[in-house]
DNA sequence: GCGACAG
DNA sequence: ATCTTGTCGC
């Protein structure tokens, strides 16, 4: 897993890029059941002042999780936070973590969006579509889409919607807390990937997976000393 | 035209 | 994303 050298410098090259890949996204596959083999965490920290950028992932064995293996990867910044181009940003550095990894990724579980998307090609569309694997997006947070308050027990779900088009999926993983924003990214079902986020907070309103990942590219960060850059 | 907008 | 203290609760 290689960071593509064409990798877009412009916005507009960046959305051509993503009309461009959208139609390689599978729709008809359910994907892995819920529970069983592995599931891993991706994510990305940032340091402007120093411009680094810290990816990591973390496989947890997705019946008991606990993690199996985990890999980070420090580089350049190389894209702007630009709303809809998010996967520009991080997909360079969460390759290169997704690469190193000591054993197979299974589920990738994304920290934003997948279809639900300006251009209906999130992070975790664009990541399962470059790497293959099947890929959901949890997000913390409605982006431009609406929804209605999903009811208060855990597991109670609403719509998540571009107008009239569902895209996904507000989600309520803990009584009474904000839900989070479920999406399919590739080869995986909008209800399959609500079930792996369920079974992935047993006990915090953001996936184990999420949290992992998050915890170890921010210590990355913090001990990156910039000469342990990836290539690209 | 202006603001809002995953991380 | 990141900048940040104390505080309430399991």
């Amino acid at each position: 897993m290689r960071i593509p050298d064409d990798w877009p410098a412009t916005e507009d090259r960046a959305r051509a890029v993503q009309d461009e890949l959208r139609g390689q996204v599978v729709l008809d596959e359910t994907g892995p059941p819920p529970g069983t083999g592995h599931v891993t965490g991706v994510d990305v920290a940032y340091d402007d002042d120093r411009d680094l950028v810290a990816a990591a992932a973390v496989v947890l064995d997705a019946a008991t999780l606990e993690v199996v293996a985990e890999a980070t990867a420090v580089g350049r910044i190389s894209f702007p936070y630009v709303p809809g181009l998010l996967a520009f940003r991080e997909i360079p550095a969460v390759l290169a973590a997704l690469g190193d990894l000591s054993c197979p990724p299974g589920l990738v579980v994304c920290d934003g969006y997948g279809l639900a998307h300006p251009r209906r090609f999130g992070l975790a569309a664009h990541l399962g579509v470059l790497t293959g694997l099947p890929a959901i997006g949890v997000a913390k947070k409605p982006f431009t889409f609406t929804h209605d308050e999903p009811a208060a027990p855990r597991g109670s779900t609403s719509p998540l919607l571009a107008g009239a088009e569902e895209v996904g999926r507000a989600l309520r993983t803990r009584d009474g807390v904000k839900p989070v924003f479920v999406s399919v990214g590739h080869r995986v079902s909008l209800d399959n990937a609500c079930a792996h986020t369920l079974a992935l907070t047993p006990a915090h309103r953001l996936p184990e997976t999420t949290r992992r990942a998050d915890a170890l590219c921010r210590r990355a960060l913090k001990e990156a000393t910039g000469a342990d850059e990836y290539a690209v």
